[in-house]
DNA sequence: ATTTATAAGTTTGTAATGCAAACCGGTTTG
DNA sequence: CAAACCGGTTTGCATTACAAACTTATAAAT
């Protein structure tokens, strides 16, 4: 086992923890949250999309676009074990 | 702040971790320990050395080339910084 | 009414980088 | 002395993180 490298990318580790203690955000708030530029968070999301560790909802908020994002239950079990792992990484025994 | 990126990388974080728990390790070592390539291992050592998060020291054993590598203070102290750094991530809070 | 600006993202172009294969200088083995 | 082995480094390639440019639509200004 060995650390998922979708969420290993520190922005996206971010935007995960993001998703993992809210119901939802906005594209708004992680770019203002996060101080992004908005290409690099459009393709950081697709690419987490890509790896089913998130759900992305377009809607209509009155006449106004509004991409809503949430974290599926994988994503949630990934970012789980990814901390494991990291724990693991942290308390590295070995010997020569 | 935030996460050093030459020492984010997942190989190079396990040979810091390495690192910081000896005096020091040879080339072959890390190459049994963490199963690389050769070329893969050396392109990192190489990236360490030029951020001086190690040092690399070349010697003979008898005839044959041995590289030895060992941490750096500074690296100490990046990977001590790296640390906190996940924490933080780790107990991210914030508020809508 | 028709530019002009703003909003909300996506696509495109590029420089950096992680990796394995090929290579290299020297040593040991058959 | 040729072939295999050691201990690495260099090269080549595919991926990717990022910002700039673009897109599509609404709202404001003239």
């Amino acid at each position: 086992m060995s650390l998922n490298k979708v969420i290993h990318e520190s922005t996206r580790l971010k935007i995960m923890m993001i998703l993992s203690s809210v119901k939802e955000v906005d594209f708004n708030f992680l770019l203002n949250t996060l101080r992004l530029t908005k290409g690099n968070l459009s393709s950081h999301m697709s690419s987490l999309e890509k790896n089913e560790l998130v759900n992305i909802q377009k809607q209509f908020l009155g006449k106004l676009p509004v991409t809503k994002y949430s974290i599926t239950e994988y994503g949630k079990n990934q970012l789980d074990l990814y901390w494991i792992e990291m724990e693991n990484i942290k308390n590295m025994k070995f010997s020569k």
